[in-house]
DNA sequence: CAGTGGTCTAGACCACGAT
DNA sequence: TCGTGGTCTAGACCACTGG
């Protein structure tokens, strides 16, 4: 008896689309935010079922080559925004130097309690309220950032009064005079649900890249607390070191 | 007519089936590398269908809270090891810093022309070969990591002949008086397939974190390659600044 | 060998987006 | 209103794992 090991595999339906899709990609038949064919479309083309035809397309999304927007059709990614979360550069500018246009909604603001984590990283009094940003950040009209931003009330007085659409750091330094002397990132891959997963046009429990970062003024004083979720074929990271 | 925007929203049966299994894990009911119960019998349980389990556990996987291992079931995931890709720290001693047990598998070791990426990265001569390490990376018995190294050959004769199951920069430092001033990482959430997947246990298509790095001996030298894929659940980054 | 997940068939109904 | 993707039913066969 031998094994297959050296032999090639067969490829299996769900990859033979996936390839199929990919190789268009790649030759540029299908350009960038341009639509897939829809997946009635493809079941006919392939002579398959809805399920295989949806395994290619994740696949196809998991590489980042493709992205949903839900109940409109899956649209071929264009290049990811190239981020250096250490660097002091604010969305705004570096969707520029990128030639892509940037912009951000506001969803809410909210003074509150908040979670255990922000109120622990904050180190606030048990008093104390926090403030809470929830915003959506686009690139090109798409929707790439969902982010929730934790700030103590009594370092930021009548925050809630600003425009919280532009550069927290810039307002932060400019109204507060606070100068960011460090900040501790944390990322993985996680999962985005409810109204995260609406407002990037996913679907509930999709992958996302999560964000968890603390600013600091001073060696040891949180000021900021942030939970950004990007829509994970949206960016590169860049961490460039010593 | 009122619009159903304030209500919440039915649970739809995956997500119950997401929420009960994640009940179970954080109530540490279901223990760190415990296998879940098969799919089959949570069809019986849900009265639901594969299709459905599947949804909810892949949903599960996303998140983090549960890996799979081909074949073999799910399994809830322990913690992830933290890692900064900056630090200077080897995965041995990250490992035993965290409390897990690494290992190392060569899987491959081979003097080829290499892929076009590494021979521009690497600035090597058109004749010259590059020496290709591949290695597999495991915690506590699971397979975490699978990465490709590419050197050039000029500047580490005989490297083929080495231990190259442990630390490539202690090696590099000791044998060949390399020091890395610093390097460059690129990180994105990427997919998996063929022996990546194999080797990982994952299927064809599934998502992983993808690092790529040069590292430079002097200003502009680049003397290392790499390109790692790693569980998505086994890791998360840490990368302070400042 | 039995049991597991991996892949697939051939449909169905629904919620939502575009128009 | 129609077409889209999102969710689901009720099965099937295959490849591989582990005893």
């Amino acid at each position: 008896m031998h094994t297959d090991s050296g032999l090639k595999k067969m490829l299996s339906a769900n990859i033979e689309i996936r390839d199929y899709l990919a190789g268009l990609i790649k030759q540029s038949r299908l350009k960038q935010n341009e639509r897939l064919p829809s997946e009635r479309e493809l079941v006919e083309q392939f002579k398959s079922t809805r399920i295989t035809v949806r395994d290619a397309l994740s696949k196809l999304e998991s590489e980042g080559l493709i992205y949903r927007s839900n109940r409109r059709g899956w649209f071929v990614s264009p290049p990811r925004l190239e981020y250096d979360p250490s660097s002091r550069v604010n969305f705004y500018l570096l969707a520029e130097q990128q030639q892509r246009t940037p912009a951000t909604e506001l969803i809410s603001q909210k003074r509150i309690k908040g979670p255990q984590v922000a109120r622990t990283t904050l180190a606030v009094a048990a008093d104390e309220k926090l403030i809470e940003l929830v915003r959506l950040r686009s690139l090109d009209g798409r929707p790439v950032l969902y982010e929730f931003i934790y700030l103590p009330e009594s370092r930021f007085p009548e925050l809630m009064k600003k425009d919280l659409e532009g550069s927290l750091t810039t307002l932060m330094q400019r109204d507060y005079n606070v100068e960011i002397t460090h900040e501790d990132n944390r990322i993985c891959v996680s999962a985005v649900y409810d109204q995260v997963a609406d407002a990037l046009s996913h679907i509930n429990g999709a992958p996302c890249l999560e964000i968890r970062r603390i600013r600091y003024e001073g060696e040891r004083k949180a000021v900021e607390f942030d939970i950004e979720h990007w829509v994970h074929s949206a960016i590169e990271l860049r961490i460039p070191s010593h």
